[in-house]
DNA sequence: CGGTATCCTAAAAGATACTG
DNA sequence: CAGTATCTTTTAGGATACCG
């Protein structure tokens, strides 16, 4: 019964922490947060530099990502067009949290012994 | 083009950081592991003191964190029935790396001015 | 170049009922 | 108590085509 420590929230909707979840979680987020790192990066450059994502989901993830106040979206109007994408100082923040658990599943990668993960339903 | 802080890996299927991040991004596995601690929980106590999840959901949870070897489950023949969940050393080092995660959610709480996250598709 | 719009399928999750 | 089984709904994501 003892909370060894603390139950911080319920995680439902509106915790922060679900949000950190979902954010870290998402597919294609923390490709896209990794790859711009602290450089500026163009729509096409993303594109190259993230195998297999499709328009769409680079689009959306973008756009989730800015609305979450991390990536800033900076458009020239010129043709043929330009847009450029940068981390927002809030985004270079969660860099180093994320580090922590990328260092924690490379230090323990031979004992993940997951297949896929990814639901094994019935 | 310059890589500030190392491409890692691809982060494809078998990158050790998708699964970490499959992991903690499932809705309900870091709940999960939040609620067991360091502690022995039964299955009833996990159905209700995670608010929302079904039966399906959590069974489903606790295997996968089960074959990822984050969860140990010890079931006594007995009836009623009785199973318990514990998390193995492997699950509470988890605990750590998570935290971090958590505590950046909790001090930018107020800077991630989003509303639901989860695909804002258009 | 940097996106939208539309259609479509596959996977995930919810509800409900049943069981050793 | 601790789950399965089955069915239905919802959602995510892929493919393709088109646009300023």
């Amino acid at each position: 019964m003892a909370e060894t420590h603390g139950p911080l929230c319920v995680l439902d909707e509106n915790c922060p922490l679900r949000q950190v979840f979902d954010l870290v979680g998402d597919r294609w987020s923390s490709s896209v947060l990794f790859v711009i790192g602290h450089d500026v990066k163009r729509y096409s450059d993303l594109q190259r530099q993230i195998p297999g994502v499709s328009k769409k989901m680079l689009t959306q993830t973008l756009r989730n990502l800015e609305r979450y106040g991390l990536v800033q979206r900076k458009v020239y109007a010129v043709v043929p067009p330009r847009t450029e994408y940068r981390l927002t100082p809030l985004g270079k923040s969660i860099l180093k949290p994320i580090s922590t658990l990328a260092s924690w599943a490379v230090k323990n990668q031979k004992d993940l012994r997951a297949i896929t993960m990814r639901k094994v339903v019935p």
